[in-house]
DNA sequence: CCCTTTATTTAGACTTAGTTTAAATTTAGA
DNA sequence: TCTAAATTTAAACTAAGTCTAAATAAAGGG
């Protein structure tokens, strides 16, 4: 039984994810590997985020676009991506609980977890009359 | 200028996701277009859902898993996905909205839509003392 | 109606994101 | 040190979807 925890590979991503503010992709981090330097296979990077994953040291989040997004913060929290200039950003407010336990009783689903994506306009975008998506 | 509407592929791809209670996926589709002995190119399929979608007449959803999955309930609703079985059911319960205006205040955003999943156990895995991913 | 223009469908090549495989390497611990 | 298990690697592979260019269908003006 071995307990190895942070390979060298794992920690360089980790790093990745945990300076990055900015919800990096796999091929984001790819890209932020070599431009330290470092090399690391494509298949690691992969492994890699599944291993933090699960450890409960990052989460991954599907959001617009093909690609996992990864966050290393892991308070409980939610997204929200502006549809005019694509930024992501996090919605600490907690959900009420009266809500979830209607959405129970409604379903009859006991609630384990919520991954919610609200899409909208950011203050930036919305002040720089910036037409694009509206 | 035309003003085509429902082709018959579309049609018949309309047909099938209204129709289904399941959540489809394109592959889903292409699978019940043939039982019916409908021969649609492949490209099609995702041209019409993509065509549909931009109607408004159904809506992608990015649930669990890779591919996105279609659904013509147009009424404002939300998910909810079991971890045990993998079921997809319909969530009606509005969103307050005075949380959605509190989330506003704190990220500058003017929200324009939501999509949230929210996981959990249905029912019946519950009663079924399934015992997978609890 | 016929002709031209525009939209749609089609097959198949291609792309992107990610998984799998099997060998090589590293690590842990007896 | 030696062995067994875990990890990394390169490369092949898979899944989901997009793109391209040719073929077909439909619309509207004359």
């Amino acid at each position: 039984m071995s307990r190895i925890g942070l390979t060298a590979q794992r920690k360089l991503i980790l790093d990745i994810v945990s300076e990055a503010s900015d919800h990096p992709t796999a091929s984001d981090i790819i890209d932020r590997l070599k431009l330290q330097g470092q090399t690391v296979a494509y298949a690691t990077v992969y492994n890699s985020l599944r291993y933090l994953t699960d450890q409960g040291l990052i989460r991954e989040l599907k959001l617009e676009g093909d690609a996992s997004r990864y966050d290393a913060r892991m308070e409980d929290h939610q997204h929200i991506v502006c549809t005019s200039c694509g930024r992501v950003d996090e919605v600490m407010t907690e959900i009420p609980k009266d809500w979830l336990r209607q959405i129970e009783a409604e379903t009859g689903y006991s609630i384990t977890e919520e991954q919610l994506l609200f899409k909208g306009v950011c203050a930036e975008c919305r002040t720089s009359n910036n037409k694009a998506v509206q």
